[in-house]
DNA sequence: CGTTAAATTGAAGATCGTCAACCAAGGTGG
DNA sequence: CCACCTTGGTTGACGATCTTCAATTTAACG
């Protein structure tokens, strides 16, 4: 992942780049080795960006998608007034805008939260994909499927849940999901994303987003400081956020 | 639709059935007549239930699939205190749960809202779709995409619009989506939900929202009185609600 | 009619937002 | 090398929006 400190990130080894993604198809379903083999030669380039770049403008037309590698993008939406909702925080491995390759175009922007390393894969080895690879087409369409979930759960945060709640619920979720592909543990991951990223996602002002961290860190739930989040007390915090990870982990079932 | 006086429904039209979700697959692109035919034979069974009956139970095995034909359907989630969150309401036409084809169980409850209809598609016919109509599956995939769609627009409603705007936008959203498979004209429809159901999808109280709508009655927007709604003022509304209807309306492209 | 669910309105209070000031850290240029 | 500038974090005071509680009205229905 990258860290705070520069470390050494390998742009082209194509090999390393499926990894990530089949290590998360594979938490879902069986993955044959040709339909690893089909998957490595749908990714095409690997891109570095810096934080805070929009990687995909709402309405452009799409004829590729972006698997995230390294680093934070997020999915949101803005109002006229400037107000901006993020839909979605992704984490390495996720395939952050596959819905693009039925959608043609997508209604929201894409920009990275950090700076961030992604793939494309064309959507011409997707609709081969479904052509010939039915399997392997369902486990994708499961990866946008899954997404929805969360989105859902997102709409309980911040419909029904108070702000203290909202903010230790998005912490437990992604820290299951960095945990999911190896890169949390312990209760701990580095994130250098800021409060009003933060605010955004849970539809509260960096201004209260600030309060509620305080609280939580005075509770000894956890803390948040300098892009290092640690959850102190795992099970107490899940507790504050009415947090119950089902959504996340499928039952492991034939597709 | 299913009007607030009894009128005759035919319960075992199976030709009539398929035509509802035809004509809403046909919004989005062109299907063949082989199509259409293998769509009519995945239909098995339509039943009727009452308003307020819970068809779907978070976490059971699901094996089909609800087609909504008439009447409205709600998707939501609890918290342990009773808060509930509805997250989609279905119109006729919506395949409500074809998402749980995948996943296998849902995480979320599915209920009526109002009396409803509904026909079932096992998933063994879903699958074989996958296996042998990639296009269709291609189809099918994409109407879970606008489903996600929604969910983000109506994450940004509540993460960020003000408490009108969110019931004006959510009966714009209602009104296009009702007209577009010809349950809606003139800026009208009914539709039985009560004030409660309207809180639940917007994240505010009964009490709120009972004020919202006389307020937008005050402004000689819209009213909604006996599960008739009216747009009175349409253009006025949708700029209340900063309304835009593309989230919706998928620019049609060969998918 | 009497009963129930839903809608309506008022009054009071809590949560969260706004405004504003200040601090800390890191980068830049004179 | 250090002033200074920018970005992000922190805190307090105050106010607005929305909730809660409660009472009353309306509508639907046997």
């Amino acid at each position: 992942m990258l860290m705070a400190t520069p470390a050494p990130i390998a742009t082209d080894d194509v090999e390393d780049v499926s990894a990530i993604l089949l290590r998360r198809l594979r938490l879902l379903d069986r993955v044959s080795g040709g339909e690893a083999e089909v998957l490595r030669h749908a990714i095409q380039r690997v891109e570095l960006v810096d934080a805070d770049k929009v990687l995909i403008a709402a309405g452009t037309p799409l004829k590729r998608s972006v698997l995230l590698l390294d680093g934070f993008l997020a999915r949101y939406k803005e109002l006229p007034d400037g107000a901006r909702q993020i839909t979605d925080i992704h984490v390495p491995g996720d395939f952050v805008d596959l819905h693009g390759f039925l959608l043609k175009s997508i209604e929201h922007d894409v920009a990275s939260l950090t700076a961030a390393r992604v793939a494309y894969v064309p959507h011409t080895a997707l609709t081969a994909i479904t052509e010939h690879e039915p399997h392997l087409a369902r486990l994708l369409w499961l990866t946008t499927l899954i997404d929805a979930a969360m989105q859902r759960e997102h709409l309980l945060s911040i419909g029904r849940r108070s702000a203290v709640a909202r903010v230790a619920h998005l912490f437990c979720e992604l820290y299951c999901r960095m945990a999911s592909v190896g890169l949390a543990e312990n209760h701990s991951f580095t994130m250098q994303i800021t409060q009003l990223d933060l605010a955004d996602t849970t539809g509260l002002t960096s201004v209260h987003v600030n309060r509620m961290l305080r609280k939580l860190r005075d509770d000894g739930l956890m803390t948040f400081r300098n892009g290092l989040v640690e959850l102190h007390d795992f099970t107490g915090l899940t507790e504050a956020a009415g947090f119950d990870p089902s959504y996340l982990t499928i039952a492991s079932e034939p597709r």
